[in-house]
DNA sequence: TTTTTAAATAAGAATAATTCTCTTTTAAGA
DNA sequence: TCTTAAAAGAGAATTATTCTTATTTAAAAA
């Protein structure tokens, strides 16, 4: 992956471009399932073997908070997290923990028309995300 | 609330009913906002001032095995549970922990008619959650 | 009703993901 | 090149959750 196209990333958000923040938003970027810290971790030792903990979570944060990446809800006790920031919805896996990406721009067509005509009362909606749960064929 | 259909809730699954399940469960039904260990620990110890945290987890993964109750998807790292079991959905507060119920019968049948329409290669749909992320006013 | 026993609970230690603290290092503007 | 605020490293601390073991109990059997 193109060195430019992290830095440029960071840059847009006015963060400090550090080794270890392109390493781990690479990371997100090349793994693309919806990683743990520890799948990060993982992953950028191979060529980061010093990478301290701390700083993977920190950076993660940080990443979180300017907008980079976003948690991914889970009914697990580890956070995940998505590098996929355009409207998408996820297809969770029953039987293990895969979580696959579902792009579906006519889906979001139809909810976003079906909310306009029907308002929820006290509630004001930001987005919408279908969580849908059932088994892969290959898993 | 009526012991006697918290017993029976129990019976139905072929559980054995103790004190700790049913003040468990009540308060899961009670407190009716997908509370988390710590929040059901505080409520039955009204009660029952002894119980054990690791009672508590316990119960509550007995509870979830079989199928009385449901653990919420959460982007935080500590698990919310669910008594209510028909299909719906959920709104999510932006601003703070609220989640709250979004039962919607004319949404399902929209979802279900989508996706019976246009099939997703390679899985198979089990159920959907909407996750509806925004603010309450009240919030 | 009493006995029996597998299952459930209490108590607290152990674990694992995550956060925090403090010192050292570094990116990037002056 | 210098300066400095921000970031990283190291490892201790925290917190939600799980595990272990002894004790208690629900509920089936006698």
């Amino acid at each position: 992956m193109e060195t430019e196209f992290i830095k440029q990333k960071l840059a847009e958000k006015g963060m400090k471009i550090t080794p270890q923040r392109m390493a781990i938003l690479e990371a997100i970027y090349e793994l693309n399932n919806h990683p743990t810290a520890e799948n990060i971790i993982e992953f950028i030792r191979k060529t980061y073997p010093n990478v301290a903990i701390g700083t993977v979570y920190k950076v993660l944060e940080t990443l979180v908070e300017n907008g980079l990446i976003k948690k991914v809800t889970t009914d697990r006790d580890f956070m995940r997290y998505d590098g996929v920031l355009d409207n998408h919805h996820h297809l969770y896996c029953s039987t293990c923990d895969l979580i696959e990406d579902y792009h579906d721009a006519e889906l979001d067509e139809l909810l976003k028309k079906y909310f306009e005509a029907k308002n929820i009362p006290g509630f004001k909606i930001e987005e919408f995300v279908l969580q849908i749960k059932g088994t892969f064929n290959k898993c």
